[in-house]
RNA sequence: GCUCGAAUGGUGGAAUCGGUAGACACGAGGGACUUAAAAUCCCUUGGCCAUUGCGGCUGUGCGGGUUCAAGUCCCGCUUCGAGUACCA
């Protein structure tokens, strides 16, 4: 009987759907196991066979897990909020919901087919009324904590109010978007809008005014990780920045947390390296200048305090609020054209020509360690949004100060002993500090920093900061607040309204707040977003319900939000719904999250590192200080699956001509590569009349081929149908049966590599299943397993697959437990082995891979259950172990023969077996070996 | 620029602690079966030399080093990939 994977396929999925197999519950009696994939966004296009291997590598796993007893949770739903659903409803006016709905089944429809063991009743679409009423939920509770440094968690934001009525900010300290200080009868004292804003600088979720990437053509602003190069991430649009009041999430109060967090988890060393640079925190010190001739201060930071004495000129961001206070009348002009100039550069002209510019600003400050006055200028180098905008420039050992000082002709104060400081700044932080003046010669300082080295200098130069109140010790990080409002349609609504010009939170036990119908999803004609046009978007805190705008009175009908959250606000917390993801009352139940605790093994591309990654880990903190998410870190073990690039096919015209010639031959004629559907090519040779069917004008092309074949050329290029090089999994499993496909997606390379997809090796990996199948049925339909005793021969080779196999899934090797798999099977079909219990063993092993097959050998032997639910086989070492062992013999390190000594020989044994051999002889030649090094079981190495 | 990672046959890739390369698969070549094809099976397959012997030399991007022994460790380069980009 033939191997029928078709048949096979159809019938297990089937009986998967009807009997429920992969429905699972909390089972106090089992072990937990909880493995994720990201879950995808459900575009157009459907599946490639990119998408697939991190489903496929999670799925081998789970159904291991699951054979080991353990009980297993393996969800998958969709981030199904998405820009390109919204861009096709505007050209198009197809609801987005309808086109999402629809390519959601086409997606579930393709995933089926590869029989992954997903329980679907779990399913999530952050879409959902009751899937975003908890990330309404989540959002409320982040505008009703505060972040309090004192206790390292988030707090309800009623015990910060309670403490400012009775102390004022006296004892505080909270992560805020600016320090404030206030006595309590101030704050008593206060209107309940002025009160309200000063909550909004400490909210967790908050309104800020802050400079956002504003994107034009998508008409919306966008976070720093959804911006690539200056532009667009989706679109490839030019980003500007704008000042917008927008709402953000406090992200960077977590950032000590997130980065402390790093160290608990098992993720890659790169990506968590990619995290800390995010996160980037840098130790330094604020330090106040004050402005000559004036009374005002202004504070700065640097890592590099011991420099202080070489500093030569300040810069000002333009953006900053000092540019204003510090512009001499003079100066006023210039700096204001300098600022128009600056403020037109887009990002991405910004990085393009990386040109020095800069305006002085007029005024003068005081070096606090020297009392020497220097020159306050204003360039777009440095940046608002970190540190105080502010800095003073060390041109000696700061390249960008550097540049700056030699455009503009600023004086360059070296401080390091034997720096050559000509022809560029001296940036390490190594050497010897000199240049400073002694103790005591100005009136300001009595520091000296000579002969320390640089490190010991920015100790002594914080330490004499601090002691002389001239700043402080501090942390910086370059993690930013996440802004978190979008101007589109399809994302979910925020649950706010306005009164006097404040948000207020919807009564969350209204929630959730679902997304109005528009006429049109485009912005409206004053510039406001697509929720902007619809026309009952009221909200009427009597009635606790969604009226109409007309009914506005701003006394009980309130105008609502009409930004919508961005893309990762449905993707935060979706591991945790999933763990009960149809409870009304709670994101979450105790009992289910204390059952399923966090996700043990995520897997998912390395592109998420900075932007879900972090949203997400920052989100479950907070949702873990209030209490609801038992586990400080989301995702414990984290693998990352490469990317499968698109391996395209060319094809060479020779020019002006219809004649086609193949790749060895191409280069004795002026041809032109052309791309062709990889479709219609295998293994690189051309199938002939498919090509000409392919295109009309190729109808009646020529072909000069080599070997009566044609040779296409390849390159490794993006999947994408512009290249034709796209492969869509259902035609592998039309053809090789989902079996195949797994395990030659696994068998290409390890599961973290990113490789081009080719099927140049797909025939070996069918070819295995095929004799696979050949141990249970015989080419004229006998069937073959027998019952009895297993011959030594066969144990041995079954239990070295069972110990190769156990090792590799632990460690995501799959390729090397293919490799495998094919070893012992062709050690089966030699020995002619059609034991039962064997075979047993091997249709275990091979369940996780090909988990069809697996069924149907299961029911083959007689099982009356499925296979998902037999044991996990252990190895026996007894099996394993050889008689004799193979030793290679070296003279000097080379090998040069073999012999076999019993395996348990011991060292004296075997030395004085070698010494004495014939072969031997002839390369110790006389002399007396030195010494003999004797490698366990491998190697006897005679030094002479 | 900085950070991280990689480089092994014609191809994808193996090689756990340093243990004497190239597992497994593809492709290629040869052969068996067949009227023929498909399917299946067997042999060869890093390079060079020798092949009626055994075999010898060389070989993991390049140049050094440590070691009895280096794809693996150390130093210096080259190339490619990923992330990040004026973060003071």
């Amino acid at each position: 009987m033939e191997y029928n994977f078709r048949e096979i396929e159809k019938k297990w999925q089937q009986r998967w759907v009807d009997n429920k197999t992969y429905k699972v519950v909390e089972d106090e009696s089992k072990k937990k196991f909880y493995v994720l994939n990201m879950f995808p966004y459900p575009s157009g296009a459907g599946l490639h066979v990119g998408h697939p291997l991190g489903y496929i590598a999670s799925d081998i796993y789970a159904r291991y897990k699951r054979l080991q007893g353990f009980n297993v949770l393996n969800p998958m739903g969709y981030d199904a909020y998405g820009l390109p659903a919204e861009q096709y409803a505007i050209q198009t006016g197809q609801h987005p919901a309808v086109t999402t709905e629809a390519n959601i089944n086409r997606y579930r429809e393709q995933l089926d087919k590869i029989g992954f063991c997903f329980d679907w009743d779990r399913e999530v679409r952050t879409c959902e009324p009751g899937y975003y009423h908890w990330t309404q939920w989540a959002f409320q509770q982040m505008f009703n904590h505060f972040y309090c440094n004192t206790c390292g968690k988030a707090m309800p934001i009623s015990k910060l109010e309670e403490h400012f009525a009775q102390k004022g900010t006296e004892g505080i300290d909270a992560a805020c978007s600016e320090e404030l200080k206030f006595t309590a009868e101030e704050w008593n004292a206060k209107s309940e809008k002025e009160q309200q804003e000063i909550l909004m600088n400490y909210r967790i979720a908050y309104l800020g005014e802050t400079m956002v990437n504003w994107c034009p053509a998508l008409g919306t602003v966008l976070a720093n990780d959804e911006v690539v190069d200056g532009v667009s991430e989706r679109g490839g649009h030019p980003v500007v920045q704008k000042k917008m009041r927008q709402w953000c999430l406090r992200v960077s109060a977590y950032a000590q947390r997130l980065l402390d967090g790093l160290d608990n988890i098992d993720w890659t060393e790169s990506l968590k390296e990619t995290q800390k640079n995010w996160i980037g925190r840098s130790e330094g010190a604020e330090v106040q200048f004050k402005v000559k001739d004036s009374d005002m201060e202004f504070t700065i930071f640097t890592t590099r305090a011991d420099t202080m004495f070489g500093v030569t000129f300040m810069v000002l961001a333009p953006e900053s609020e000092l540019v204003a206070q510090l512009t001499t009348a003079d100066q006023k002009e210039e700096v204001e054209a300098y600022l128009d100039r600056t403020k037109k550069r887009t990002e991405r002209e910004r990085i393009a020509d990386r040109k020095v510019t800069g305006v002085f600003s007029g005024s003068y400050a005081i070096n606090p360690f020297t009392g020497d006055a220097v020159p306050i200028w204003i360039s777009d180098y440095v940046l608002a949004g970190y540190g105080t905008g502010a800095i003073m420039a060390v041109p000696a050992h700061d390249s960008r100060d550097y540049a700056f000082a030699k455009h503009f002709g600023l004086p360059i104060v070296p401080l390091v002993e034997g720096c050559d400081v000509s022809e560029e700044s001296f940036d390490a932080k190594e050497g010897i500090v000199t240049n400073s003046p002694k103790a005591g010669v100005t009136p300001y300082c009595d520091l000296s920093l000579n002969g320390l080295t640089i490190k010991e200098a920015i100790a002594a130069t914080k330490k004499y900061v601090k002691e002389h109140n001239l700043g402080r010790v501090k942390v910086n990080f370059r993690l930013r607040d996440a802004i978190f409002s979008r101007q589109r349609y399809w994302g979910e609504p925020f649950p706010v309204y306005y009164k006097d010009g404040m948000p207020y939170m919807i009564d969350s036990a209204k929630l959730p707040l679902e997304l109005p119908e528009v006429s049109k999803f485009l912005p409206t004609e004053t510039g406001e977003p697509p929720l902007g046009n619809a026309t009952k978007w009221a909200w009427d805190v009597q009635k606790g319900e969604v009226v109409d705008n007309t009914l506005i009175d701003n006394v009980n009908v309130f105008p609502l939000e009409l930004n919508t959250m961005p893309g990762f606000a449905g993707s935060s917390a979706y591991y945790i719904r999933y763990m009960d993801p149809h409870n009304t009352e709670a994101l979450v139940s105790e009992k289910a999250d204390n059952y399923w605790q966090n996700v043990d093994l995520y897997v998912g591309g390395t592109e998420h590192a900075t932007g879900h990654l972090i949203y997400s880990r920052f989100w479950n903190k907070f949702l873990h200080d209030l209490g609801v998410s038992v586990k400080e870190e989301p995702f414990q073990k984290l693998v990352n699956q490469g990317m499968i690039q698109g391996r395209s096919n060319f094809v060479y015209r020779i020019k002006d001509t219809n004649t086609f010639v193949s790749l060895g031959l191409k280069d004795q004629y002026d041809v032109t590569p052309l791309h062709v559907d990889v479709n219609i090519v295998s293994n690189d040779i051309l199938d002939v009349e498919a090509f000409k069917a392919w295109r009309p004008e190729y109808n009646n092309a020529e072909f000069i081929l080599e070997d009566g074949k044609y040779i296409c050329g390849w390159a490794v290029e993006k999947m994408s149908k512009s290249m034709y090089n796209v492969v869509n999994p259902d035609m592998i499993v039309e053809k090789y049966g989902a079996d195949t496909l797994r395990m030659y997606e696994m068998f290409l390379g390890p599961v973290e590599q990113s490789k081009p997809w080719d099927t140049n090796g797909i025939d070996g990996v069918h070819r295995f299943l095929k004799k696979l199948w050949a141990l249970f049925y015989s080419r004229n339909d006998e069937f073959l397993p027998v019952d009895g005793e297993p011959t030594k021969e066969e144990l041995k080779a079954i239990h070295k697959l069972i110990k190769k196999v156990t090792g590799d899934i632990e460690t995501f090797s799959y390729n090397t437990s293919i490799s495998a798999f094919m070893i012992c099977v062709n050690e089966l079909g030699a020995l002619k082995c059609h034991n039962k219990e064997v075979l047993k063993f091997l249709t275990v092993l091979l369940a996780p891979f090909a988990p069809h097959l697996a069924e149907e050998l299961w029911e083959l032997l007689g099982s009356t259950t499925t296979v998902c639910d037999a044991q996990w086989p252990v190895y026996n070492e007894d099996y394993l172990k050889e008689d004799t062992v193979k030793y290679t013999i070296s003279f000097n390190g080379k090998a040069r023969f073999n012999l076999e000594f019993a395996a348990d020989a011991d060292n004296a044994t075997i030395e004085a077996a070698v010494l004495s051999n014939e072969q031997a002889q002839k390369w110790i030649e006389g002399k007396t070996p030195k010494k003999v090094i004797i490698v366990p079981k491998k190697i006897v190495n005679v030094v002479l």
